[in-house]
DNA sequence: GTTTACATACATGCGCGTCTGTATGTAAAC
DNA sequence: GTTTACATACAGACGCGCATGTATGTAAAC
């Protein structure tokens, strides 16, 4: 029977909240549309009434809860910007401190991870062109910081960036198995400190 | 109808070889018996007269290839023996040539890795309690080593284990995702002369 | 009265385990 | 050596549960 245009919103909110929350646990491919409907108190016609399939729904996803991320990396790849490094190591703060605060980042963030995992299969279209994304942004970070003598000429930005995302993921990994041992966000200037500090020897790729 | 026994033990290790490939490529439980079946030339009426089910397939196959890969870790966590550290070097190095260039080998370690990673789901408790025992091994063989001064007694011994199986994984993963990059069983001395290198300074776990 | 926002029913495909049928190996009887 | 009886090693079909997508029913909003 019909809702009224909140209720119906609700739902739908609903039906994202639950289907993010079950994406980041399982994956995209292992999580049923069931699971997703009776999770959030509906049944999967109403998934259907709202999203075309699952796909429609994990875009639906990505265009609501991602745009804060996004924008969270707006400022620190602008070439006008005069601290560079200052701003990235903003940036790099602010993701560890939501990665264990803001539940919505966090899912967002493990759903990423899981999906372009070496063990993962074909990864979803959007994921990979918003990792390469942020990748390519970090690189021009970090070259505008060597154009500004905060990084020495002999980092490989790209093999920079690489590092930058293993450490990042290595923490929030490294947490997710024991949430209770210690608190990212309580750490997050030291860890910073640390890819700063390897930034600052520089790094290349193993063969270059 | 009928075979001889040779070909019906020829169809037996069709199926296990061709199922250890494809659990090693997708993982056990996204890999179908229908894919194994007609991958080794099958139906899976035969898989089944062979195997009680999928997992009796996987304890067969666990049967027939671990048993190579246990056999190489006996020496080098004996108390009795006299260079540990040199010992756990060697063994080191063979699985890390073995990786490269033994299939079977490479498909056993893979798969383990794929079923152990944090993404996935319940790991079946043969791959646990094999992962478990390794993990005991390198630890008394550091402690053996410690113990014979070829290490410092400021190494906590199962984070220098958990170290091991990082970086030993670390590398194979790399290779993995760019063979014609560079050679692990080249390279194999200097990479488990760097693991030996950080064993030396010694290794304590976070918080600890 | 029409449209909407669902719930429910239906159709289809996939994967698994079980069952049946078939051709042939093998050993024993003749 | 030939024939027979039985067992074996499969191929292929069946039934079931699960998941997805589509069609239809229903009550309430508009």
């Amino acid at each position: 029977m019909r809702r009224t245009k909140q209720e119906a919103e609700e739902t739908r909110l609903a039906i994202m909240s639950k289907a993010l929350e079950l994406f980041s646990e399982k994956g995209i491919a292992a999580t049923s549309l069931s699971e997703i409907a009776s999770g959030a108190g509906v049944t999967r016609g109403a998934i259907y009434w709202h999203f075309k399939n699952k796909w429609d729904l994990f875009d639906a996803i990505w265009q609501h809860y991602c745009e804060p991320i996004d924008r969270l990396g707006q400022a620190s790849h602008d070439e006008d910007e005069t601290d560079p490094l200052g701003k990235l190591a903003e940036l790099l703060k602010l993701i560890l401190i939501n990665a264990e605060q803001d539940v919505d980042f966090r899912r967002m963030l493990i759903m990423c991870m899981r999906e372009t995992s070496i063990w993962s299969g074909e990864v979803p279209e959007r994921i990979e062109a918003f990792i390469d994304e942020i990748h390519q942004r970090r690189i021009r970070t970090l070259r505008n910081a060597m154009r500004k003598g905060q990084l020495p000429d002999t980092l490989d930005a790209e093999a920079g960036s690489l590092m930058i995302k293993v450490m990042i993921e290595g923490v929030i990994v490294s947490w997710l198995q024991r949430p209770q041992c210690f608190s990212i966000a309580e750490r997050a200037d030291q860890i910073v400190d640390s890819i700063l500090v390897v930034l600052r020897h520089g790094v290349r790729l193993p063969g270059s």
